[in-house]
DNA sequence: ATAGTATTCAACTACTTTCTAAAATAGTTA
DNA sequence: TAACTATTTTAGAAAGTAGTTGAATACTAT
């Protein structure tokens, strides 16, 4: 009892499944994860995910050819960037499927604080001292997630940015940085940024969505 | 120059990998859409999917270790379900994905099409062919998503519940369905089915998702 | 018990993916 | 033109994935 409809289906899946096996390798998710914060090209790309540029070129035709992610050729160097808007928000509903069923993810947070070093700060803790001027809240998101909605007070650095706008930055107090959400990276890697600039730098322990999710109503623009 | 944040990383994208392999294959993402309809036995969706029981287990026994289902055993039949509300979001993303980059997709749809049978109405046909009160217009997405909006004067009748809410149609009238988007097979697979039943039936070119974008304001609840 | 049914497991083969290393391409500079 | 750089391609070995078959498990009904 095959319709036409069940032709139609399998080529529809197997369509989709080029965009998921795409996404089928961390390497490559990674590299989508820094696509969503800016174009790169494919050396600088090679060094960030930490393989040879044959293999990262590999990966980007993979990539390519999903349709996930386009290149422009300039010179002698080849920039990719992430395809458009909804490849973003696919990421995006990726990590909160990750965030809320693989407890290992939970694990993988929770070890990492174990370390100490990056002992998390709570909201109230980031609010009494906001509220003390003690501190500054920075959102190291992309520009265009911060324009979408970021946590009153604060101000935008992309971390792309950070390295160059430091002098932004007050010396004297204490720099607290978040990003999306629990076990997004980007807080963690801006206060290892900081630190080794010499800033008393925290991470707030919950991100926009954690934020946005408990009421709190976000300023956008 | 390998910083703490580095192993964290390679972990968490390990772990979101295995979100995406489990849905790199054709019949799983099948599986997945099925289960985003409602609950169903291994038997069943063998038969659904088309494949041998002992393919299906196995393929259920991935999507299960990947967290994207759940199963609970009574007697002798195991009853898979979606995990949870973002398992379901996550999909739609990835259809979003499909739609806007995938020419490919489109091409399947154009092809299906082509086949004639399937020849689809505009939005202007069917809400002229309502007005006048000869067709009625029918959503048959999963009740969650027609109670979270739907286009106006349009009634709920999911297409699993389709076969055994027949005589709630009338048979004088066209009966125009839609579902979620232009590559979305609900609505072409109600239309396979009523048209079996006597029915004259075509669906709707457009889904709620074109709808809501052009500025319909839907109905919830 | 025994038979019967739904599901899972294990072993095997065929196929696909990935990394490496080396070669090829394409654009720039001297 | 030749030398140089960034990127892509190719070929091949190693690892992983998928479908089939037949057997094992777990529950029900007699």
């Amino acid at each position: 009892m095959s319709t036409p409809c069940d032709a139609l289906k399998d080529a529809l899946y197997e369509q989709l499944t080029r965009l998921t096996s795409a996404m089928s390798h961390p390497k490559r998710l990674l590299t989508l994860d820094l696509l969503a914060q800016g174009p790169r090209t494919v050396e600088v790309l090679a060094r960030e995910i930490g393989m040879s540029v044959a293999s990262t070129s590999q990966h980007l035709r993979a990539l390519k050819q999903a349709r996930l992610v386009e290149s422009e050729k300039s010179g002698l160097y080849v920039t990719y960037r992430l395809a458009d808007e909804y490849v973003y928000r696919l990421l995006d509903a990726l990590r909160d499927v990750g965030d809320s069923r693989l407890a290992e993810i939970e694990q993988i947070v929770r070890q990492a604080r174990a370390g100490r070093a990056f002992e998390p700060m709570t909201r109230q803790e980031a609010m009494q001292c906001l509220r003390k001027r003690e501190s500054v809240l920075v959102d190291v998101r992309p520009k265009e997630e911060y324009d979408a909605g970021h946590i009153p007070s604060a101000i935008s650095i992309p971390l792309a940015e950070l390295d160059q706008r430091l002098e932004e930055l007050p010396k004297e107090k204490l720099i607290v940085v978040y990003c999306r959400g629990t076990y997004c990276f980007l807080a963690l890697q801006a206060v290892e940024l900081l630190r080794q600039k010499g800033f008393r730098a925290r991470h707030l322990e919950e991100g926009v969505r954690d934020f946005s999710a408990s009421g709190v109503k976000l300023e956008t623009g």
